[in-house]
DNA sequence: CGGTAGAATATTTTT
DNA sequence: TATTCTACCG
């Protein structure tokens, strides 16, 4: 990225009083621009404080902070407002939340605790969960949410309650307005409540409106093509004042529409700003002309867009190759397989690797051949860290002693581990909490608990319960990691685990060890670090794993959805077939057929010099194999690709099919029998502290960390009780862990 | 109430 | 196949 801005690219960073759009087309040097952006704006005097800077990943905020910050050389860049949407507007919610009838600690519900919610409701209705699928229902609340229609507007919607009374669902309406009361009283909001609470609040307070426009003088949003309608209206709001405000996006990249984006908030920009000036990146500077004439001809094909015609002047490169395969076994292992020649051959690193499917599940396959041949690899996205059991389990004490009025976190603990409230009990308070539209911790505190049939056994433990969360709120104010250790002692959690060690267990012990550090790290590193700074940090921040891995090397994997915005030298898109991508269920409507092609688009478009793509002929679905075939949109590139491989092993392969149903089995028996790798389970087992003993370290020694690598210590720090180690990692830097729970092994 | 075994169900994509 | 739900027994 060593070339100077061009004209285009240059106007765009300079041009920054009234409505820009920036129109960039993948590898156009887009975040350059923004960057540059920024910069200039800082440079020309502008206090960081003063920008909003609307990013689609808080990841790349904080990669923008720095660069920003270190082309101005200015502490400015980092009180600039950047972030995603939903963790700019928490934090403006947080400000304002007595405006709107919460309180400054309220809770966000991730997807489950929502779904979790709506089940709550379902059950308490008595309905049917065939018809009221909870989380259909959640999809729909969202897609109201997003289009800001309330629950209270549900009720005028005339047309939408008649079109529930065709399906059988009256009771939708009463369900959605039964949600949005609980969390309510619950001081809890869920993704979309960030988005829609920030616009009431700036529609009903014209006072607070008035501030912040005040403050944002000039607003810059990233992926416009991927707001939604309360995004868009938010912007609309708080540009008002200055109107300098710059939208950046590509229309041919929107593949976010299941989450209420829609690409005509961008399309439709000039209309709703008169002087709008338009700067268009057309030129790539990432792909090969190969590529880029394979990605033109591609979306060619959609109708919805803006005109434009991307250009390269990179070298010619190689074509794109097209592979089929028997299976998606063998997909998976022929990929893990070129990769392999691909590293040795042209000498260059894993992590300029990337493999992009359509589905989280598709992973397995790949891990499976990569793994035979011992090439590390990474998997982006799927279960989050914070999204497994075990560690919300521990986050929900913390939440509920933030936030008593937070049902879900009560919920999930009121009986782990089990002190004997059963789910009876449980249902009863659900009940009457659910009459007096109150939540379960008022229930708790108040006389009607005395009125419920509950035996005296179940209420002396329902009372020891509530003690126990008033315990751990008189901590509130100390230090979190003192907390969260006291919470776990108290409540026996480890204990309870490590008296059954089998494997999850033990998987379960580490996970909760990684939580730890983590708290640990962060009580160091922030000033503020109250619990629920905390809780907000890890409750907007999609990707823990993925932050801490940059700098070992290995080959990236991760949904075409995540692909957007990277780029990889070598990008292998896999499972190209019809039903699973153009997915089945966005075959039918022409627009849904467009969106899957742009994702096809964004897919192609990261690579810098070539592309694999790959389908199979049969594929494991709900354990069954069924038949695919090769996907439409290959068919509109095929004249362009590498086909030469195909016929070469359609001949090989009816002679092995046979074969490979066989080998299939036998490999399948041989993983059970022996030590069974569960890919969920990743890179967490490679030590188990549990078993370590500690009394070996000492300065100078070499380590193994499963996240950091390899490193040395250099100085042990005994002073408070808790042994900590610096150490100073080969490619991390220097580091400083807790011994009793950083995952290491010594090595020599 | 707690644990477990066998049955049912799920695969789009994510802040 | 892998995860979650349900029914039943102690």
């Amino acid at each position: 990225m060593a070339y100077t801005l061009n004209n285009e690219q240059l106007s765009a960073v300079q041009n920054t009083e009234g409505p820009v759009i920036i129109i960039a087309g993948p590898g156009s040097g887009k975040t350059r621009v923004v960057t540059e952006r920024i910069a200039h704006l800082i440079n020309s005097g502008t206090s960081g404080q003063n920008i909003l800077a609307l990013t689609f990943t808080n990841k790349a905020a904080n990669e923008m902070k720095k660069r920003v910050h270190s082309i101005t050389n200015n502490q400015d860049a980092f009180s600039i407002w950047m972030g995603t949407f939903h963790s700019i507007f928490a934090k403006i919610l947080r400000k304002e939340a007595i405006k709107i009838g919460y309180t400054n600690n309220f809770t966000i519900y991730d997807n489950e605790d929502s779904i979790k919610t709506i089940r709550r409701i379902i059950d308490n209705k008595n309905l049917d969960k065939e018809i009221y699928n909870p989380k259909y229902i959640f999809s729909k609340i969202s897609f109201l949410k997003n289009h800001l229609i309330s629950d209270t507007k549900y009720f005028e919607q005339i047309d939408l309650i008649k079109n529930d009374k065709i399906n059988n669902q009256e009771e939708f309406k009463n369900i959605y307005q039964q949600y949005v009361k609980i969390c309510q009283t619950s001081n809890a909001m869920d993704f979309d409540d960030l988005l829609i609470k920030t616009y009431d609040l700036f529609k009903h307070h014209v006072e607070t409106l008035k501030k912040y426009q005040t403050l944002f003088q000039y607003i810059l949003i990233d992926e416009y093509q991927d707001t939604n309608k309360v995004q868009d209206a938010i912007v609309k709001q708080l540009s008002k004042k200055h109107q300098n405000i710059c939208i950046v996006g590509d229309d041919s990249q929107s593949i976010y529409s299941f989450r209420g984006a829609n690409i005509n908030n961008m399309l439709q920009f000039k209309n709703y700003f008169k002087t709008v000036k338009e700067f268009k990146l057309e030129q790539n500077y990432r792909s090969t002309k190969n590529i880029v004439k394979v990605a033109n001809i591609l979306i060619e094909k959609n109708k919805n867009k803006i005109n434009k015609r991307i250009f390269t002047n990179q070298e010619e490169g190689e074509k794109i190759k097209l592979f089929e395969y028997y299976n998606d076994r063998e997909e998976g292992d022929k990929t893990a397989e070129k990769i392999q020649e691909s590293i040795y051959k042209n000498k260059t690193n894993r992590d300029e690797y990337a493999i992009l499917y359509r589905t989280n599940s598709q992973s397995k396959a790949v891990e499976d051949g990569l793994r035979k041949r011992g090439i590390s690899y990474k998997i982006f996205g799927g279960l989050s860290f914070y999204q497994r059991k075990e560690i919300k389990d521990i986050l929900a004490y913390l939440k509920l002693i933030t936030n008593h009025h937070d049902d879900t976190a009560l919920l999930r603990i009121i009986n782990y581990p089990s002190r004997g409230i059963g789910l009876t009990t449980v249902e009863k308070l659900n009940e009457i909490a659910n009459k007096e539209q109150t939540s379960i911790w008022s229930i708790l505190n108040s006389e009607k608990i005395d009125q419920l049939k509950i035996n005296s056994s179940t209420k002396n433990k329902l009372h020891n319960f509530k003690n126990l969360i008033c315990d751990f709120h008189t901590k509130i104010n100390e230090d979190l990691f003192t907390t969260s250790q006291f919470i776990v002692k108290k409540t026996q959690i480890i204990d309870k685990l490590k008296e059954n060690l089998n494997e999850e267990n033990i998987n379960r012990l580490e996970n909760i060890s990684e939580l730890f550090n983590t708290i640990k790290f962060f009580s160091i590193k922030e000033t503020n670090n109250s619990i629920t700074d905390f809780i907000n940090e890890i409750s907007l921040d999609e990707n823990h794993d993925q932050k801490e891995i940059n700098n070992t090397e290995h080959v990236s994997l991760m949904t075409l959805h995540q692909s957007k915005g990277l780029e990889f030298k070598y990008v292998y898109i896999l499972g190209v077939e019809n039903g699973l991508f153009p997915s089945q269920k966005k075959t039918k409507h022409q627009t849904d057929i467009e969106e899957e092609r742009r994702l096809f688009y964004v897919g192609i478009t990261r690579a810098i010099k070539n592309v694999c793509i790959s389908y199979a002929l049969n594929r494991f679905k709900f354990g069954t194999v069924i038949n695919s075939s090769k996907s439409c949109f290959i068919e509109e590139i095929e004249h362009l690709l590498n086909i030469d491989n195909i016929t070469k092993y359609n001949t090989t392969y009816k002679n092995q099919s046979l074969l490979n149903k066989n080998k299939h089995y036998i490999n399948k028996q041989k993983n059970k029998s022996s030590l069974d790798y569960n890919p969920l389970k990743k890179l967490k087992k490679i030590s188990s502290d549990i078993y370590r003993d500690k009394r070996l370290l000492k300065i100078g020694q070499k380590i193994k960390h499963n996240i950091f690598g390899i490193g040395e210590i250099t100085n042990i720090d005994l002073s408070d009780g808790n042994e900590k180690i610096k150490v100073i990692f080969q490619n991390s830097g220097e580091k400083i862990l807790l011994t009793k729970f950083a995952k290491f092994e010594i090595i020599e």
